[in-house]
DNA sequence: ATAAAGCCGAGTGAAACGGTAGGGTTTAAC
DNA sequence: GTTAAACCCTACCGTTTCACTCGGCTTTAT
């Protein structure tokens, strides 16, 4: 039940990417100073998140990474679900319906159903938008204790 | 996100128990045999549980295991927690405040309090009694199934 | 032309997972 | 008082995933 970095980088870049929501193209070198990863390393997750669509890119110089809606418009599950695959906890939950052959006696069934849907709720509820204002009113009351 | 067979297989091996809670020692080897799961792999379980006081043993012939206290007071989160060690998605989200050293910056933190937040309300409101009543219930209603 | 950017596949060390093996020690039952 | 059924314990092992790196390619603004 452990969070990856994976989602963890690749969230934190996303909110980067919203901070600059509509003034063109943020070179991964940027996001990746910023925010504190791997250059290399947080390429592989952008690349998650171009298949998925949820972010453009612009090629040679001057280039960069963008989103490709609002920040608003995109929740978290979306860009969980990009990087990760799946934000199933197991396999026997989701609606594919990848059911193991014993799901309808498995004990821990019902308890995993719930779980689930908690989590998916607290996961389609928060959007990337929400995240940022979060994160720039932070790092404004940082700024506001430094100062006094 | 994945839930491991671990915290699976220990639930499960766990309602084994509730079911025939008062009953004396249940042997690993009627556990394993009524849940499908290797004799080996299960006793490490049982020590994980053990270890944490939520099952006890009964040594030598017609030995065996049994639960310590009603299922109706065994929460599966206790149980997660002595199989896995934590049952927390990330650490900066514990109560041991295991943060990390940019954790007032960190765009995602705020998700993951929230998500720990609802999985802990799951964890801690769902006991084993009521999986193990859930599990009666459906065995039942696929007997009836089957005859009619 | 060139340098700055994204694109892409492959590889790698460490850890965890899921499971196995093989020996102990305890104890009820005969 | 032997024996067999049970728990106890440590170590190992193959596979997968994680987190990350490397090196080369293509695109494009300047």
């Amino acid at each position: 039940m452990k969070f990856s970095t994976k989602g963890t980088y690749g969230l934190r870049a996303v909110v980067e990417l919203a901070i600059r929501y509509g003034e063109g193209p943020v070179s991964l070198a940027a996001v990746a100073a910023e925010q504190g990863i791997s250059e290399a390393y947080l390429e592989q997750l952008m690349r998650s998140l171009k298949k998925a669509g949820l972010v453009a890119t612009a090629r040679g110089k001057s280039g960069g990474y963008l989103l490709t809606k609002e920040p608003e418009m995109i929740s978290v599950g979306e860009v969980l679900r990009a990087l990760e695959g799946s934000t199933d906890i197991v396999d026997c939950v989701g609606s594919e319906a990848n059911v193991c052959e014993n799901a309808c006696t498995c004990s821990a069934r019902p308890l995993f159903l719930k779980l689930q849907s908690r989590i998916n709720a607290v996961l389609d509820e928060t959007t990337v938008g929400e995240l940022t204002e979060d994160h720039i009113e932070q790092k404004k009351r940082i700024e506001h204790a430094r100062l006094s």
